[in-house]
DNA sequence: ACGATAAGTAATCAAGTGATAACCTGTCAA
DNA sequence: TTGACAGGTTATCACTTGATTACTTATCGT
């Protein structure tokens, strides 16, 4: 299937190389989901052989479930500090945009994490992922509502706007954001500023 | 691959035929997405061969595109009452939460449609359903603007809560809500009343 | 009756896919 | 030096999957 010509005759130890696998693997999953990406892609993209990935991680599930909890450990570290704040200073509303922008700041930064967390909530029905997916987004819900001790309503509204995020960076909507104003609207209305620093460069209209 | 025995000598005409094929595959790329779903699940959901299935649409990408219109056609058509409505009182913000209802309804009705939906928009990265996904995305948001009169960010609002309604459908939230307290609050504050309707039948801890 | 056309199916394929087994080769302790 | 183990790869497999081709058989106008 793949055999990359090994770049250098150095080797890595496991670990490192665990880590480099774990994070071409977040990138691939990005793109494709879980289904639509093969071990293959994910074994190009870190420049290793396809049968080390698989052998790595047991299973191409093993691999997402874990690529996974990364991406949503890492939202959660970012939220951190923006929690503390909202805990201390439960009242103003003003922090809750400070939350939006840690996200977006997040998604800027690489994207890859909250497009493999939108996949495998995505990918919820599949038992083997279903099961996690629940988990983690009720480990969110949690923690934002405990850390912040909000309402309900105010937690639903701020996940809420994350998965139109997430769902809006799936699609792309902000490298053709240029060829469609009303789809520009919504991009800006939801990413806030910093949009134009996300777009990147554009996308020609036939994309 | 699939070849089930007719259930009955008498045939169907194309156009028959043809609903009744989107309608299985709606229920099946409902489940899967785009990638986790073959030609083969849907042609054996209709009942039909699996070439039979490929020659009617062309193609899998084909099919999907069909039935993802169809979906989204939908979803616009059960908007338009209520959009009248908040046409005519726009500073009803009441009719708001009757626009969440509608969606509501309609997932109870036919979850199938939120999640062709939705897998569609997560899809987005794939060129093929990426340009409709965003082309949809656009008309969905232009319409209910424009028929409302509504600002930008009550769009952005609204549609961002049923991104939240789809992901928690596809992970089957609803269906595990009896066995968590904190996910169950997640989805009730999502669904607001009717979700005990929803749920149907529980599952056990283990799913 | 009959033949043309539409509504299907059976058979088959080439490509892709996750996984396994067997093998090679740096690296490092003794 | 050497030998053993960790870090990899090559070769290969069994199976799936979308698609194509060729065939069968209802149905209906004449």
């Amino acid at each position: 299937m793949n055999s990359p010509a090994p770049l250098s005759k150095t080797r890595m130890n496991a670990a490192e190389r665990r880590q480099l696998v774990l994070a071409a693997a977040s990138k691939a999953f990005a793109r494709g989901g879980y289904y639509g990406t093969t071990t293959d892609a994910v074994a190009r993209e870190a420049g290793v052989s396809q049968p080390y990935v698989v052998r790595m991680f047991g299973s191409k599930a093993e691999l997402f479930r874990e690529v996974f909890a990364r991406a949503v450990e890492r939202v959660m570290t970012e939220f951190e500090p923006v929690l503390a704040k909202i805990s201390a200073d439960p009242e103003n509303e003003e922090l809750w945009g400070e939350m939006g922008a840690a996200y977006t700041q997040l998604l800027l930064d690489d994207r890859d994490l909250l497009l493999v967390m939108m996949h495998g909530f995505a990918a919820g029905s599949t038992p083997e992922i279903g099961a996690q997916a629940r988990t983690w987004m009720t480990r969110i819900y949690t923690e934002i509502r405990d850390r912040s001790g909000a309402t309900p309503d105010q937690v639903r509204t701020f996940i809420a706007g994350g998965m139109l995020l997430n769902t809006l960076v799936a699609m792309e909507a902000p490298q053709h954001a240029a060829n469609d104003a009303d789809l520009a609207e919504l991009a800006s209305c939801a990413f806030g500023d910093g949009l134009d620093a996300a777009a990147g460069e554009a996308v020609d209209a036939t994309g």
